[in-house]
RNA sequence: GCCCCCUUAGCUCAGUUGGUUAGAGCUGCAGGCUUUUAACCUGUGAGUCCUGGGUUCGAAUCCCAGAGGGGGCACCA
C-alpha cells in the first residue's frame, strides 16, 4: 500500500516496471476513485437481478430493439471495448454473462469515471435492455457503480489460463478464466445434491461419523496419523465409513448413509487424491444383488438429471449408463481377458507363475488383484459389476451363498475405473473375528494396509446386524466420469500439491 | 520411492548449429474512434529465459545438481 504510493511520482518518469508496475497502476486507479469520493469497497448492492434472468426475459428480440424494462444488474467485467464517447463491457456472474453499452451522452460526468476500470473490477450497472444492430442483448448503463476494485490482472481473456500447476494452486483463477472448468464444479454440486437426493427418496437417513478415530478400519490403507493434545492421545483420519455405518445399523437405523471426505495415505495419481469424497450407504435385509440393481438406478438417474441423459462422452466414445450394466464373475472376466482360471489354478506359485509375477511376498489374492487390475479394469470401459471376489481381499464381505473361499462382492467399473464397491456384509461376529485374525496375521508378515483388530465392532456385531447390503460409491471418480475428465485433479477444486 | 518429459513478459506462445541489445499476440500505459464483441488504428512500456553450479571467447540453447509441474511405474478407491 504504502510502497505504491511511493511509486505515485510523475507522469512519465518513475515508472516501475514489469508485474510490480501492473500492481501499482490497479493502485493508482483504486488511489484515484477514493480521491474522486468513490468507495471502492461497497457493502452491498441491493435489488439486483441476476444475468441470467436478464437473458432469459429478453429472448427473442430483433436486432436494434429496444424496451422499457430496466434491469438492475452486477458482476465481475471481462471484456471491454472502448469506442471514444462510448464503451461496450461484458459483465459476468454466476448466472451468465451480458453486454453493457455505456454512452458518454447519457452517462454524462459517469462515463468519465469508466477510465479507471480494469477487467476483473466488479461493478453495479442499471438500465433499459437493448440490442444493438449486431444482435447482441446489452444494457444501455444509465448509472453505474464500482463494487469491488480488482488490484491483480485477471488471465489471458481469449486464451484463458492453460498452465495446471497455476490452474490447481489458484483455481479462483481457472474458474474466472475457464467456463469449462466452472462447468466441471457446477455438475460437481449438482451430481452431490441428486445422489443426495435419491438417498433421501428412498428412505435413507444420512449420519456424521467421526473423522478422527482411534482406530481406523473399514478399508485396506494405510492412515494419516494425528494426535490430540488434551487426551495426550494418538487418533487416525478415517479410511472408511464402514464401522461406524454397520454400529448405526446394529442401532436400528435400517437404512443409512454418509457423504464425505475419506483420507488415505498413498501416492497421488490421475485416480487418486489423499482425501476424496466417499459415498457410504447400508441397507438393512438387502444383500449384494439388491444393492447392484441401486447403484445402477442411482448412477443412471443422476446421470439423466445432471446431463439431461443416461450416457455419457469418454475418451470420443459414447457408454450408455442405462440399467442394467453387464455382470461378470472376477472368475470369468480374468479367463476371458487373460486366459487364466483363478478357480483352477488355487495354488499360490502355479497362479505366480500363470501371470510372470516376481513379487515373492504377493499371496494368492493379492496375485488375483494384480492380474485384475493389469489385465482387465482397463477394458471395463461399459458399466461392467465384477462379482465374487476371494475371500482373503474382503474382511468385512460375507461368504458366498453357493461358491466356497468366495465372498458375495461386487465393484463397478466404468470408462476402466473402479467407481464403486459393496457386500453382502458379513454380520456372523465369530466369522468377523476369524478375518480379523488373518488380517493381523498381514500385518505381522509387514503389510501395512491390513485391517487392524476392532475388538469394539466385534462387540456390535454380537448385538446383531440383521442381514445388510453395503455399497461405497467414490464422487470424485463419478464426477470424472459424468465430465469426461481423465484426471481427478480436474474434479476437485484444490488437488493435493507438494508445498 | 523409481523412470521420462516440461518450466522464456501478468496470460498464451515463438526463439535457427551455441553468436549483436531475447521476440509476437493479449493485458497495461498515452492518444484516436458513439453499435463493438479476440473491436479497430497510432505510439509505448514490460524479462531472475525455474534455481544453483559447470563447459565455452560467448549459454534461453550444451553438461551436472536441485525445485515445481505433467505423464508412466509401484501402491490404492
Amino acid at each position: 500500500m504504502s510502497e505504491a504510493d511511493n511509486q505515485q511520482t510523475g507522469d512519465d518518469e518513475g515508472q516501475v516496471e514489469g508485474f510490480a508496475g501492473i500492481l501499482v497502476e490497479r493502485r493508482e486507479k483504486l488511489d484515484r476513485l477514493r480521491a474522486s469520493g468513490v468507495n471502492p469497497f461497497p457493502h452491498s448492492f441491493t435489488g439486483r437481478e441476476e444475468i441470467g434472468e436478464v437473458i432469459a426475459a429478453h429472448g427473442g428480440l430483433e436486432p436494434g430493439a429496444e424496451t422499457d424494462s430496466v434491469h438492475r444488474i452486477a458482476g465481475r467485467i471481462t471484456g471491454r471495448r472502448g469506442h471514444g464517447k462510448a464503451a461496450f463491457i461484458d459483465l459476468r456472474d454466476a448466472t451468465g454473462q451480458i453486454q453493457v453499452h455505456a454512452k458518454a451522452d447519457v452517462l454524462g460526468d459517469a462515463y468519465g469515471l469508466l477510465e479507471d476500470l480494469d477487467l476483473g473490477d466488479f461493478i453495479g450497472v442499471e438500465g433499459r435492455a437493448i440490442v444493438t444492430r449486431r444482435g447482441q442483448l446489452s444494457i444501455e448503463a444509465t448509472s453505474w457503480q464500482v463494487l469491488t476494485k480488482s488490484l491483480r490482472p485477471p488471465p489471458d481473456k481469449f486464451h484463458g489460463l492453460e498452465d495446471t500447476e497455476t490452474r490447481y494452486r489458484h483455481r479462483e483463477l481457472d474458474l474466472i478464466a475457464n467456463e469449462e472448468s466452472r462447468e466441471i464444479f457446477r455438475i460437481r454440486a449438482r451430481t452431490v445434491s441428486e445422489v443426495r437426493r435419491w438417498l433421501d427418496d428412498h428412505g435413507f437417513f444420512e449420519v456424521e461419523t467421526p473423522v478422527l478415530q482411534p482406530l481406523y478400519g473399514g478399508a485396506l490403507a494405510r492412515p494419516f496419523v494425528t494426535h490430540h493434545n488434551a487426551l495426550d492421545r494418538q487418533l487416525f483420519l478415517r479410511i472408511a465409513t464402514e464401522l461406524y455405518l454397520k454400529r448405526c445399523v446394529v442401532g436400528g437405523i435400517d437404512k443409512v448413509y454418509e457423504l464425505g471426505k475419506d483420507f488415505r495415505n498413498e501416492g497421488i495419481s490421475m485416480k487418486h487424491n489423499p482425501e476424496f469424497t466417499m459415498l457410504e450407504w447400508y441397507e438393512a435385509y438387502a444383500d449384494y444383488n439388491d444393492t447392484a440393481a441401486e447403484l445402477e438406478e442411482l448412477v443412471s438417474g443422476v446421470a439423466e438429471k445432471v446431463l439431461g441423459k443416461a450416457e455419457i462422452e469418454r475418451d470420443g466414445r459414447t457408454i450408455s449408463l442405462a440399467a442394467p450394466w453387464h455382470r461378470v464373475t472376477l472368475r470369468d472376466a480374468i479367463f476371458e481377458h487373460a486366459g487364466i482360471d483363478i478357480d483352477e489354478l488355487t495354488d499360490r506359485d502355479a497362479l505366480s507363475d500363470a501371470i510372470g509375477n516376481d513379487d515373492e511376498t504377493a499371496g494368492w489374492g493379492k496375485l488375483v488383484d494384480t492380474v485384475f487390475s493389469k489385465r482387465v479394469e482397463p477394458q471395463l470401459i461399459e458399466p461392467t459389476f465384477i462379482l465374487d471376489y476371494p475371500e482373503e481381499l474382503s474382511p468385512f464381505a460375507k461368504n458366498h451363498r453357493e461358491k466356497p473361499g468366495k465372498v458375495e462382492r461386487w465393484e463397478a467399473f466404468i470408462g476402466g475405473v473402479e467407481i464403486a464397491n459393496s457386500f453382502s456384509e458379513l454380520n456372523d461376529p465369530d466369522e468377523q473375528r476369524r478375518r480379523f485374525e488373518q488380517q493381523a496375521a498381514e500385518i505381522d508378515r509387514g503389510d501395512d494396509e491390513a485391517q487392524p483388530f476392532d475388538e469394539s465392532f466385534i462387540e456390535a456385531l454380537e448385538q446383531g446386524m440383521p442381514p445388510t447390503g453395503g455399497v461405497g460409491l467414490g464422487i470424485d471418480r463419478l464426477v470424472m466420469m459424468l465430465t469426461d475428465s481423465s484426471s481427478l485433479r480436474e474434479v476437485v477444486l484444490f488437488p493435493a500439491m507438494r508445498d
